[in-house]
DNA sequence: TGTTTAAAATTTTAC
DNA sequence: ATTTTAAACA
């Protein structure tokens, strides 16, 4: 073990006193680049070096499997000794750890499976079609989201109050419960279950909450800010008795309002646990001292914040570099020239990193990095997991492991294709329904009374042997054999020789893919805990290769590069426009937080991006800079206007021209901060239009909001039509 | 049942 | 513009 003194000796006054403080509730506010992570660390290990808790009295939680994981490496270094018997994990993996050991107390067998996005999707718009809704003006999405933010707020369906109901005219509690109810038999969970369940299992069983009070006597939590509702109550219930309780977190980082975070949480820890100790890191060691100084004066113009200031020993460095430009081309084009030339000058290319506010404008970007040859990686794109031979090949894993999860049978059971069509699946379910049994074993009920035709019936005859084949050889075999010989016994493999519809590149990519699986299950002893870790640990790991880092702000906090890009630093993009009309000054006030979280990340030097035009839905947008460029006071930033900008934009000048400095800033046509561009919720029901393909017609209906308002038309000719007001590119007739 | 064609959706952020 | 989904067709 190292010597823990020697460590905190190196420490600065406010981080040795966080790190000294062991009993009794604590709140470390942790400013960008203060050194938070080497707090935490150090604390934890404090924690076990003077005795003041075993490992296994300890909770450590943290939101990504990321922090979880440097956060276990680091403590590890620091005492020497492994955290195996620490609860430490990120919130979704310390709910299902939990919600595995007492599965049964909440109506769930051990092995329940968690579903992702996807299946939840699929699952929920089954059941709006059942509830004769139309699935085309609620869809289940949204429907997907509100249940989401139900259970943020730890409210069973019967909790929840009509009045916040708003789904198909207050239907949405009906089909959450419906959901919930489906969700039980399928013996499946989704991510709002992981931390909505725990609670509720601590509430309901006082024998269960006090066995876990007396083994936690020390919880730590990080990134306090970005707890939701159940999250709190759920710390609130394990730290109770002791009261110690450790949260370190940044009110100006929270960045996860849309997800549930709730912000006060960390601005009253002080009322909800008395006697509470707080403790600023206000020292950055990471930016100059021009990045820093204009993340505080963008940060500034909000007011829900607890304030502090944030100082560098550090010199100003270089000033920001701001560079309008002609389009998203000319933009994509300008980054991947700087991060080679920065790495023709001895920089490496890990050193430059490039984050956008969207997930879309990875595209444009790439693009280009490929054009120009720079090297890259996109961080949290289209995850591994997402891929959709992965996800085939992991729903054969998932029936294997759990008979009754539905969803995967419904996935594979005609992929490859098998011969087993809408008809033979109608009557499967009408089986399974009856009987309320899962599909598989409705198969096989179905194949003993003879209801299947020919075809399928003989396929599925064989499906059925084969999984009882591979049950029996499930013992023997390792997991990452049992899949290879799934994939290849199945007929998948054979499939993807066999598509003559996708390009040869792809069938391979798609067989390398497979063969990754196959490898990252090499590290797991049974097939239950690869798909603990498929669907908790999304993350990819990534490379440590030589290559310029492209990701969305959201997926780079936490992190820190040298040389920062900030590509679409626009008004309606930066901040989105739906933040924007939606709710007023919060939605403006956590794009600002975005916008602080996006400049600290940057060590060195920081260069702003936006354009006069950007493709968008295929068509070009004009397109201004971002309001919050204009809180950045002038003297952090340095101008470069191209020759192809000042044509197209004369306002925007010269570097040269005196006035340009002055004036550059200056959108061409006035803001307008609290409308949409789009043509949202401005049609009414009688307005005569011409659409592009179906001509002209009549306003019958409208119905929904902004962007995503449908309009029923009356066509002269086409007949009647739902359109998407904002998509279908109508004109007043 | 499988293939072709046309319409609708996508673009907020993610555990 | 590109991708996904539905529906029409063979």
């Amino acid at each position: 073990m190292q010597n823990i003194q020697s460590i905190i000796d190196s420490l600065n006054p406010p981080q040795a006193e966080a790190v000294n403080h062991l009993q009794g509730p604590l709140l470390v506010l942790a400013g960008a680049g203060t050194g938070k992570t080497r707090v935490l660390t150090t604390r934890l290990a404090n924690l076990i070096a003077t005795g003041t808790a075993q490992p296994h009295n300890i909770m450590a939680v943290t939101f990504t499997n990321k922090a979880a994981k440097e956060l276990a490496e680091r403590v590890e270094q620091l005492i020497g000794s492994s955290t195996a018997g620490m609860m430490l994990g990120t919130f979704h993996a310390l709910g299902a750890r939990i919600l595995r050991r007492h599965a049964e107390r909440m109506g769930l067998r051990p092995d329940f499976t968690i579903l992702d996005t996807d299946d939840q999707k699929r699952l929920l718009d089954a059941l709006i079609k059942e509830a004769n809704i139309d699935a085309t003006a609620y869809p289940a999405r949204q429907l997907a989201h509100i249940i989401s933010r139900w259970k943020d707020k730890a409210w069973l369906p019967s909790d929840v109050p009509t009045a916040e109901d708003g789904f198909a005219g207050g239907r949405g509690i009906s089909l959450y419960r419906a959901y919930q109810n489906r969700l039980q038999a399928l013996n499946a969970c989704d991510f709002g279950d992981l931390l909505l369940l725990p609670v509720y299992l601590l509430k309901q069983h006082n024998d269960i909450l006090a066995e876990y009070q007396n083994r936690l006597t020390h919880i730590l939590v990080d990134e306090y800010q970005d707890t939701n509702t159940v999250q709190y109550l759920w710390l609130r219930l394990l730290s109770m008795a002791h009261k110690n309780i450790c949260v370190v977190g940044d009110d100006d980082q929270s960045i996860y309002g849309w997800r549930g975070a709730q912000v006060a949480n960390i601005l009253k820890f002080e009322k909800d646990f008395d006697g509470a100790k707080v403790v600023r890191l206000e020292q950055n060691y990471r930016s100059t001292g021009t990045i820093l100084k204009a993340a505080s004066a963008v940060i500034s113009h909000n007011d829900e914040r607890h304030s502090k200031t944030l100082w560098t020993s550090d010199d100003d460095g270089e000033k920001i570099h701001v560079h309008p430009v002609v389009d998203d081309r000319e933009e994509a084009r300008l980054i991947a020239d700087a991060c080679d030339s920065h790495q023709r000058d001895g920089g490496s290319y890990t050193d430059c990193a490039v984050l956008f506010r969207t997930a879309a404008q990875t595209r444009s970007l790439e693009e280009q990095f490929i054009k120009v040859g720079v090297p890259y990686v996109v961080i949290g794109g289209m995850k591994f997991y997402e891929r959709k031979e992965i996800r085939d090949a992991i729903a054969y894993l998932r029936l294997f492991h759990n008979p009754q999860d539905d969803l995967a049978y419904q996935r594979i059971i005609n992929v490859p294709r098998r011969g087993v069509g809408n008809a033979a699946l109608q009557t499967i379910t009408d089986v399974a329904r009856e009987r309320t049994m899962p599909l598989l074993a409705a198969t096989e009920i179905a194949l003993g009374q003879d209801m299947l035709s020919g075809k399928a019936k003989g396929a599925l005859t064989t499906f059925i042997d084969q999984l009882t084949v591979w049950k029996n050889l499930g013992a023997a075999h390792t997991p990452d054999r049992l899949m290879e010989l799934i994939l290849e016994e199945s007929g998948y493999l054979e499939m993807l020789r066999q598509d003559k519809a996708a390009p040869p590149d792809e069938t391979k990519a798609r067989m390398d893919n497979l063969k990754e699986l196959v490898r990252a299950m090499q590290d797991y002893s049974d097939v239950g805990s690869f798909l603990e870790h498929v669907s908790l640990v999304m993350d990819g790991e990534d490379a440590n290769e030589d290559a310029v880092r492209l990701m969305t702000v959201h997926a780079s906090k936490g992190l820190e590069f040298d040389t920062v890009f900030l590509p679409g630093f626009e008004d309606g993009l930066f901040p989105h426009q739906r933040s924007l009309n939606e709710t007023g000054v919060k939605g403006i006030e956590e794009e600002r937080r975005l916008a602080y979280v996006a400049i600290t990340r940057a060590k060195r030097k920081l260069v702003i991006v936006y354009t006069a035009s950007r493709r968008m839905y295929g068509q070009f947008q004009p397109s201004t800079a971002s309001r919050f460029l204009q809180e950045i006071p002038e003297e952090c930033l340095e101008i470069h206007a191209t020759v192809g900008a000042s044509l197209l934009r004369p306002e925007w000048g010269s570097r040269t021209d005196a006035r340009a400095t002055s004036d550059w800033r200056k959108p061409a046509e006035p803001l307008m901060p609290y409308t949409s561009v789009s043509t949202s919720s401005e049609w009414d029901i009688g307005e005569r239009v011409f659409h592009q393909k179906f001509g002209y017609g009549n306003i019958r209906g409208t119905e929904g909001e902004g962007d995503n308002a449908r309009l029923t038309i009356a066509f002269d000719k086409a007949g009647q039509k739902q359109l998407v007001a904002s998509l279908a590119k109508l004109q007043r007739a």
